[in-house]
DNA sequence: TATCTTTACGGGCACGTGCCCGTAACTTTC
DNA sequence: GAAAGTTACGGGCACGTGCCCGTAAAGATA
């Protein structure tokens, strides 16, 4: 019931190589102050031991505290949907704190491009050691990674992923397969004759994440050969009463629409305008498992919910700078959620 | 960027209450040799300042390593299911090996009570320090319940439950739930007049999982006033060519079968008889990610799976023991999984 | 009263690593 | 050739907790 004696540790390491534990110690964090004649005899003996640090006496004598700072959307009235991701990295805060972790997070206003620019000054302004940032706006993202990369500080994608930017990491959904799978969804209740609706409802209309998603969900009907008409409809207005006043025109124009598909969480919004206009035939699917969209699954007015786990992305974010700059192992560069679907019967006991 | 000051520590209290660290250390882990005074005057200020150990240096300083045991079904070459669960426990071990934790794996044959209660001696032989199990019998398991509480050994159920028997904790399945949710999803490319086959495979007949899995079956299309006939068969041998006997039988006295619902992960064995018999146009719905599962999912010989995280339930199962034995905080007593969902179009994101 | 036992507590080392400080030996500068 | 600077390394304390061992003081026994 005692602890093997870990023979390998600084000080046999030490003891095998005929130097101090000091001089062990600069080796395995490259200071200076070292010949290369014992540096290389040094590296030669970890790397036979494959020694491993102890993080618990590592953390434990190190003054230094590691900070992360996290970029994300604020919660809106309009949704709750980053009230997960954010208890995802409380969650990873809870477990790490020990370690000497901090996180502080910086919200932005999803409307508004300034706040998200203004919250990159602001952490860049503190050199954190790490970031998770949803990046919401491209041009502004690809500024701050090039930010990032001149200071060497590593940064984590979640939600949305934007290629080519060198991040430690994404952790998000695959949309165009999330699309593809929407469609797939929605083709269960489908009459052969009835025309699809594809709702975007969004004030940033250029929006490079719901063209993906569109894309993957006309992908599975060109891939299955169905007869039926697609019509689409951007709505750059949010509120219901913009909601509903398009969609009561698209439904005027096009009598026999059989099925919808929102592309992202404010299919609440269209479960309530089909609800009012006394429309709940029409299938519909969208996003996230928020509380609004939940009662409309509820009441059988939305078929299904797509999700992401954006709690555990939250937590995924924040564990993956801790696995780069704490344990110092690597960590996988695309990280897919699971393309979850949620119903009636099993939101229950889904973990968002 | 140096940690703050925390000012509180055993050091700390023992300066507070005028005494030793080895005396607060001796009343924190309710060792004898301190006077009813002392102890209760040192109690009141660590109550006062909401004292919380540091576990890295507990850990650190312990020479005491914890033995957690866990007890599941081998992988058989039948089905590889408890690969999953295997490899959460890994990854769990692999976290907490830091803090002196040790897992020792048992293997059990799902088809074989003896083995069961054999490899539950073998645990209680070398008292451990917490449990892990997989209660496939039930009367063997009442009985593992009664010694582990003898011993105050905390024991977590993963997979299957057995109520009332004082497991730390149950994660796993709702296994009436998810059964709910596999009617609901049979009934997507169900015809008015078709039947529905409920098939349970397995040696165990008295297997109280399978019961309440067909319960709530049969509850959806209770509740739904579905007019589909239920017709359901039980086949204890394995093997493909009994299972083919059978089914071939059954869809001889059944022309009109148009659905069919697998209770657990011997689905493929039904997926491969249907291919087979050319028989593919019968809605077929079964549980978990195993390899040749995906297969027929891939060719659209199984419509559904349906899944509950094994890898999840692995890694948790460890999780809790080590919340209660080490971390020393408390632990939620049921656990349900999500119930997912897989298809053709986002198995490829699922994460097991 | 002298000896033994019990109770109640303090001292201090250990866990494995981080890192400050000191110091020989060697090199450069004027 | 002495002073100053540089390089390469060792000593040793600190992190917060666990726990062994030692020991005064109080009580028990003869």
């Amino acid at each position: 019931m005692e602890k093997e004696n870990t023979a390998s540790g600084v000080k046999e390491i030490a003891r095998r190589a005929n130097v101090s534990t000091a001089t062990v110690d600069r080796v395995l964090h490259n200071r200076t102050g070292v010949s290369e004649k014992t540096k290389k005899r040094i590296n030669d003996i970890i790397k036979e031991l494959d020694y491993q640090p102890n993080i618990l006496a590592s953390r434990l004598a190190s003054k230094k505290i590691i900070t992360l700072a996290i970029i994300i959307p604020s919660v809106s009235e309009e949704t709750d949907f980053w009230l997960a991701p954010l208890s995802g990295v409380r969650r990873a805060e809870a477990e790490i704190r020990q370690y000497g972790v901090q996180t502080l997070t910086f919200f932005f206003d999803l409307n508004d491009k300034e706040s998200f620019a203004e919250q990159i000054k602001q952490v860049l302004a503190q050199d954190v050691h790490g970031i998770v940032i949803a990046p919401a706006f491209v041009e502004e993202t690809r500024e701050f990674a090039t930010q990032c990369m001149k200071r060497k500080t590593p940064f984590v994608f979640i939600d949305s992923n934007i290629p080519d930017l060198h991040s430690l990491s994404y952790i998000g959904p695959h949309l165009y397969k999330s699309g593809y799978v929407g469609a797939k969804l929605l083709t269960y209740r489908l009459q052969p004759d009835a025309k699809i609706l594809i709702i975007n409802i969004s004030k940033e209309t250029d929006n490079y994440n719901y063209s993906e998603i569109e894309e993957g969900f006309r992908a599975y009907f060109n891939d299955h050969v169905q007869p039926n008409d697609i019509v689409r409809i951007d709505i750059s207005e949010t509120d219901y009463q913009s909601v509903s006043r398009h969609l009561t025109y698209v439904f005027h124009l096009n009598k026999d629409i059989g099925a919808a598909f929102v592309t992202n969480s404010r299919v609440h919004t269209v479960a309530s305008f089909l609800k009012n206009s006394h429309r709940t035939h029409v299938s519909l699917i969208g996003y996230d498992f928020v509380k609004e969209n939940v009662g409309y699954l509820e009441t059988n007015v939305i078929d299904f919910l797509i999700c992401h786990r954006p709690e555990d992305q939250g937590y995924r974010g924040v564990m993956a700078l801790y696995q780069k700059l704490v344990i110092n192992s690597s960590v996988t560069r695309l990280n897919y959620m699971p393309i979850d679907i949620v119903t009636k019967e099993n939101y229950e006991f889904y973990q968002n």
